[in-house]
DNA sequence: CCAGTTTTGCATTGATCAGTCCAAAATAGG
DNA sequence: CCTATTTTGGACTGATCAATGCAAAACTGG
């Protein structure tokens, strides 16, 4: 009961990520998130309290999407090391367009770990990540893709400072040809030899 | 003439740049510079102007003394390899401490390409690392510690997204085993087999 | 169609933002 | 000691900040 929403709550959310991906949390006033969403203030504070839940909330949503996609583009990889490959390539395609680089790397930049609710976040998303890339690792040395002289979990730990690293180049606006320079020496780095 | 001012520039521009490192350039108010740098409203805009230009100031501070550290740290290194070993124990050593990563890496997190200025520094001062570390690659390759597989700037890109990777694990307060693993695995892919 | 409930638009809150103004204070040159 | 010049402290500016109050609007169950 009672008057319905007039807008979709996801969606809502979507468009606050994007606000905050390209100016961070301090650099987004409640008035931009307004406008971002379309909604009015009244239904953004009815809705998600504060500022500081909604930026939550934007993390959360942008986490789960960056886990499904990762899930995704991992399953399709027939060997480990094509895994890394393809996370890498990934990468450089999906941010050379809009160069806003990684809302989760922005925000560890912005935040470090001065919140706990969002470190939370953040260490419960490099968890899951970590531990993907680790299964990644552990399946190239199976099948033979992966050097054996790691340990699985450091490789993950490795391939993940590497994406952040190339998150950073291209929201720096670096060249694609460095990118994919950095991208190929962490591939020898990992790769069976 | 006239009344002498009752500080020292650069000395403030270092307390400045240690606020800004910390709670980055939308997080740090007027008033936080002022309790930083001990100086009153006026004597910061007489001296500098206004909060953006401070900020230019003061990461143009922390990129000479980052040049000099580096410059100072790698000239002590007795072949090419020896300079990334030591780079990366560095990084890894003096972030753990404060765990405050790199004003630069904040500063790009945060403004991206948005701001010409800022850009610019941040462009000069990337160029500056990466061809430091291209003369280091370049010498590994000539005394036989790094791998010639690769080019020498394709080298000091990898080395250099390693470090920003690095000084956004500490940030985040990443386990200092998983940063050295990351050093380790990162040397592996650059040096002579 | 009415009572109860929730959402919405808009005005408004006090706090804080970056930046300015001004008069007192402190110097140097004459 | 006087004048010109600069710095300093502190009050002050209008703008913007995140958040709230309130009443009209829009729905549902009865």
């Amino acid at each position: 009961m009672g008057r319905p929403k007039e807008f979709d709550e996801r969606a809502a959310i979507g468009r606050a990520m994007e606000a905050f991906w390209e100016r961070g949390y301090e650099g987004t006033s409640t008035q931009a998130l307004c406008e971002a969403t379309g909604l009015g203030r009244s239904s953004i504070y009815n809705t998600f309290t504060s500022k500081h839940e909604l930026f939550v909330r934007a993390l959360d949503h942008y986490a789960e999407r960056g886990q499904r996609d990762r899930a995704e583009l991992l399953e399709s990889c027939e060997t480990g090391i094509e895994c890394f490959r393809a996370l890498f390539a990934y990468t450089i395609d999906d941010d050379i367009q809009g160069r806003r680089g990684c809302l989760v790397v922005n925000t560890v930049a912005e935040f470090g770990d001065r919140d706990p609710e969002i470190s939370a976040r953040i260490d419960a998303d490099t968890r899951r990540h970590v531990s993907l890339l680790t299964a990644c690792a552990a399946e190239g040395q199976r099948d033979g893709t992966i050097d054996t002289a790691h340990r699985p979990g450091d490789i993950a730990e490795f391939a993940h400072s590497t994406v952040t690293g190339l998150r950073l180049m291209s929201r720096r606006g670096a060249e694609r040809a460095a990118m994919e320079a950095v991208a190929e020496l962490a591939l020898t780095a990992i790769a069976a030899r």
